[in-house]
DNA sequence: GCTTGACTTAGAGTTGACTCTAAGTTGTAG
DNA sequence: CTACAACTTAGAGTCAACTCTAAGTCAAGC
């Protein structure tokens, strides 16, 4: 598929995919005749894995340390094992932390909720 | 307290506390004699409140814009009720979709360690 | 055969949230 | 009474992650 395709497809802009390929998180894409960046599942899934880890809070600098292991081939298999586990227990923390942010922010509406009841009967 | 004490209470820099100071995140705060910025318990909670809503992901820009409403008095609590309710709703999709995320982290995890299990044992 | 619109590139500009610099003032310790 | 650390300000610089611009190429439709 042609870059218009793929952006629909991964809903990242054309301009975001050109400059994942220029920092290297995106590597020997195909072309076509004229010159044009042709997409295939192999890249589908490396962005879809890409956009996983960077929502989850990965710089794209740690992302790029991954593609380097990833592209050395099954020996480096181990580390990337060991950066994925590193990334699930920050990951981990960071949910519980959220959750309990959300806990004290449904305290806070709580409050807020009363209050507005006594104007509204005042 | 003195902007170090506050800096260290907060774990904010002095940088970032003035920084908030400018943009009108942190309001009135006291001066002693020689000028220098006093602060008080009321800062402390207000700043605390602060990083809740800068930690689950709300912008500067919509903190600031909860802090004009307080400062506009009791008759803005129905609003920021609502603020706190909508980006309370964000978070809990937030957390949600993490969840998701990890969990594929973690089977992406568990298939590494099958591999890696068969390079030890070849 | 010419316009249109999608593609190409290198490189500049933007945004959010700081973070630092320079130049100056002040309060305390030796 | 002088050195020194902490404070003050306005404004410049940094960083991550885009986002856009300019200048150019190319295939398809009228």
């Amino acid at each position: 598929m042609n870059i218009q395709k793929f952006s629909e497809i991964t809903n990242l802009s054309p301009h975001t995919i050109r400059y994942y390929e220029k920092i290297g998180l995106l590597r020997n894409i195909a072309r076509n005749a004229s010159g044009h960046r042709w997409f295939t599942e192999k890249e589908l899934a490396w962005v879809e894995f890409i956009k996983r880890l960077k929502d989850t809070g990965m710089p794209l600098d740690d992302i790029l340390k991954y593609a380097d292991l990833r592209e050395e081939g099954d020996s480096t298999s181990e580390q990337r094992m060991q950066m994925l586990q590193a990334h699930a227990m920050k990951l981990e923390e960071k949910i519980a932390e959220e959750q309990f942010h959300l806990q004290k922010l449904k305290e806070k509406i709580e409050h807020y909720s009363k209050l507005v009841e006594l104007e509204v009967n005042a």
